[in-house]
DNA sequence: CTCCAATCGCAACTTATGTCGCGTTAAGCT
DNA sequence: AGCTTAACGCGACATAAGTTGCGATTGGAG
């Protein structure tokens, strides 16, 4: 039952994004009556922080090229395809979007992140211990600098964002993290 | 009377977030009637949207220190404190808040920001002037680079964003454009 | 097997949100 | 001044969102 509610809330955040899902719609679908899901669920953003439990599960292929700089590439390359996708794209993009209104929401899209950033903080580690980069640098600092440009770009700027800008991001947080800039505290 | 409404509505938004925001409310504070603020401004997105215009307007102090580092450095410091500020704060997160759902305001952010780039950029041209920079690189990117990281923790992961943290994307910024990665197409 | 508790389905109700039709006012034109 | 047109105020209406009380179902404990 809470996993069909999930489905269904994922399926209408594909076809409707975020500012076209109601409870209702969701509940129709899932075949679960409006009243449970407001008593279990509490609101929409509810129903985004539930099913954000189900996206952190998923795992993530990370790259070990042995290069810093084309590690990172892949990086970006891969979060960039996931926006562009024509069915991931519009749910990931509507949590971004509910984690900007809901509290709920945001804690959960803070700890998907928290866990994204560790993840990928060991291509900067194995970049550490090749020499690549000093030591003290700081692995989730790297990844945020990498990304943060192409998410600066949809949800806030709303420009697009090419292969290309991506890449430049990756070059960019590779070159800072060589420079000895991004330390830990 | 146009005035009087985006008064009203950044007061509003001021006072209860973006989420916060009804038309209704805005109608009364403003003294104009609810259906006529519904045919000119259409919705709560609308609203948003008009009033950006005039965030818009509002000039920038642009540093200029002699070092493309410490210009970067009080940009970003500008920007953090901008968003922390108890009365500027709200106003602003609801403006990204706005532009994640409606196409409208989107389009008004779009505009808000690219105006701030082309604004921004004049520190990296002069850097490039000064030699500090190799020529061909894109201002604007710079810009954004050092910016991003922030509005990634504000409005992505949720992070709480210290004056450190911008500091180290403003260094990591200017790092990257030294090493020549940050060229235009 | 029976009873108890928790959860769900259901319809009615309340409240917010957005729309419509109409009368009125104000500005521009001749 | 008299006429025309566009915009506004106003209340009534329509629809969507969320809540409540109650009866029915299910699953587990004695």
């Amino acid at each position: 039952m809470r996993d069909a509610v999930r489905q269904a809330t994922l399926a209408e955040l594909g076809e409707h994004g975020y500012s076209g899902l109601t409870v209702e719609s969701v509940a129709i679908r899932s075949g679960v009556h409006k009243t449970t899901v407001y008593r279990r669920w509490g609101s929409v953003e509810g129903l985004i922080a539930d099913a954000l439990e189900l996206a952190r599960e998923e795992p993530w292929p990370m790259p070990d090229t042995g290069s810093l700089q084309d590690d990172l590439r892949e990086i970006v390359r891969l979060v960039r395809s996931g926006f562009a996708d024509p069915v991931a794209g519009p749910i990931s993009t509507a949590f971004v979007a509910a984690a900007v209104q809901s509290g709920d929401a945001a804690r959960s899209l803070h700890d998907f992140f928290t866990a994204r950033h560790e993840q990928a903080a060991v291509v900067v580690r194995r970049a550490v211990e090749r020499g690549e980069l000093p030591p003290g640098t700081d692995g989730a600092e790297v990844i945020r600098m990498a990304v943060a440009p192409i998410y600066y770009r949809l949800f806030v700027t709303h420009e697009p964002v090419t292969e290309r800008d991506a890449e430049r991001a990756a070059d960019a947080a590779a070159a800072a993290a060589r420079a000895g800039v991004i330390r830990v505290a």
